[in-house]
DNA sequence: ATGTAC
């Protein structure tokens, strides 16, 4: 497929490539990372552009890979009025998000003890397919879970007052309807609170050094230092959201042809917005999002009671505070410039992050001056980033960047290449202390089977999408 | 990603 380079990391593939073409699609990166992306990733960017509603572009930020219907790394913005919702925009796992928390604790006062601490985290947050948690809801609990979000945590003493704000839309995206989500959804989800999945999730353990600081203004307003401990937590609503996602693929599947939509892959089926269906599916979205932020927080709970436990201090006194809870899953409703007209849309960001740059009004007072903590996980071998939005991305990617390495491997390629047990001991002997529900499942997340982490950072800040503040070095990881 | 196929 054609591509025009438009400026040094801005790539374009025009209306005229593809019959049925809305707008043009833009794949952000550098040089290298472009050349190196998969064939399908063009094709399915520019069906997304295909789709109604779609303003601007159709974007690609620079960890792109193959998804379902649209890509990973995929950013798309559509009118609220007279635009389309996609399940295959926002991905079956539903805010599936980053969680970063800040700790008082020097590396010189874990590094002794983080296998007794590792340990003791794999034990109380449970990991894997099907894992259950501690926390088991009522049908009823479980409705306020969907409405209330982080709220319903920091009532029932699952979280702290202070944890709203440092949390995106402050933990409960308003519009939730559980109504509108099927009972299958609910059952699946009641145990599913506090758990953390499987796949690529993670709770890491990590450190910052002092070289690795590339902005200490910034930091300091994260409350990040050199020779800190923090802890990054990956995963998303599980069983929950992935059900919502399946039902709603089949309810809009059949639904689009009384809406005279035609989609070049199955895998986009979309609903109008305003129709039934897609409000339908939105509400049932957010019902998901919100549990999603919710399982984040109850596993930060977990991770307040093991430190506690660990280090015989208070939680407080620890400092074990959140840093900043990014989805990287999600469909919004956002303002953004269009064509030089302010208008409403619904920004799908399916395996992108929310950027939003200084004096945002969305953003919460303590880091509005700056900008909106980014969190981009790198695998669970090469070390994580925290970036900070800037006001190029709300101009040139409606307020949006990458979510982490996207892969190059496949699963099965990468357990090819190396046996789990290998791959625990090579991290070991390199400061890493690894528990994994599965050794395969291990395998499959060997940093290899993974773009260079640098390198996607390093092409968000060149673009200016968002800028780096702090690089984070695992030293123990616990793996569904 | 996912009670990894209803």
């Amino acid at each position: 497929m054609r591509l025009k380079r438009i400026s040094e990391y801005v790539w374009e593939i025009p209306k005229t490539e593809k019959e049925g073409m809305n707008v043009p699609a833009l794949i952000f990166g550098t040089e290298k990372i472009v050349n190196n992306l998969e064939e399908g990733v063009f094709e399915q960017i520019t069906n997304v552009a295909c789709l109604p509603g779609i303003v601007r572009a159709a974007l690609c930020m620079p960890d792109g890979h193959v998804g379902y219907g649209f890509p990973i790394g995929g950013v798309a913005a559509f009118r609220t009025d007279g635009g389309v919702i996609s399940p295959g925009g926002i991905g079956f796992d539903i805010n599936c998000g980053m969680r970063l928390v800040r700790t008082d604790l020097t590396v010189e006062e874990v590094q002794p003890r983080v296998k007794e601490l590792v340990d003791r985290l794999f034990h109380r947050i449970p990991a894997g397919v099907g894992a259950k948690g501690l926390l088991r809801l009522t049908p009823s609990e479980f409705e306020e879970v969907m409405v209330k979000g982080v709220d319903w945590c920091i009532e029932k003493g699952y979280g702290w007052e202070e944890d709203r704000e440092r949390i995106e839309s402050y933990g409960r995206i308003p519009g939730a309807d559980p109504s509108k989500v099927s009972k299958r959804a609910i059952e699946r989800g009641l145990a599913q609170m506090g758990t953390l999945g499987s796949g690529n999730h993670y709770l890491e353990v990590q450190i910052v050094k002092g070289e690795s600081i590339f902005d200490p203004e910034v930091a300091r307003v994260f409350g990040i230092r050199e020779d800190q401990v923090v802890l990054m937590i990956h995963c998303g609503s599980r069983g929950f959201g992935h059900q919502i996602g399946t039902d709603y693929l089949k309810v809009f599947d059949s639904a689009m042809p009384k809406y005279g939509i035609k989609v070049r892959d199955r895998e986009l089926a979309c609903a109008p917005f305003t129709s039934p269906e897609g409000q339908d599916y939105y509400k049932a979205m957010v019902c998901a999002a919100n549990a999603a932020f919710v399982n984040r927080q109850v596993i930060l709970h977990r991770v307040r009671e093991v430190l506690s436990d660990v280090f015989h201090r208070d939680p407080r006194d620890l400092g074990l505070e959140v840093v900043y809870d990014v989805a990287h899953n999600i469909a919004k409703v956002e303002r953004h410039v269009v064509d030089g007209e302010e208008m409403e849309v619904l920004v799908h960001r399916k395996g992108a992050t929310r950027s939003f740059g200084p004096g945002h009004p969305e953003i919460p007072e303590i880091y509005r001056e700056v900008g909106q903590p980014v969190i981009i996980g790198g695998s669970m071998e090469t070390g994580s980033y925290l970036l900070v939005g800037t006001e190029k991305a709300m101009k040139e990617s409606f307020g949006s960047t990458a979510h982490g390495s996207g892969r190059t491997m496949s699963r099965h390629a990468a357990k090819r290449q190396i046996r789990g047990s290998e791959l625990r001991q090579r991290m070991e002997e390199r400061g890493i202390y690894v528990r994994a529900v599965t050794m395969s499942g291990l395998a499959e997340e060997a940093g290899f089977a993974y773009k260079n982490i640098d390198d996607v950072v390093e092409a968000v800040d060149r673009i200016g999408i968002s800028r780096k503040v702090v690089k984070l070095k695992p030293i123990g990881n616990i793996k569904g």
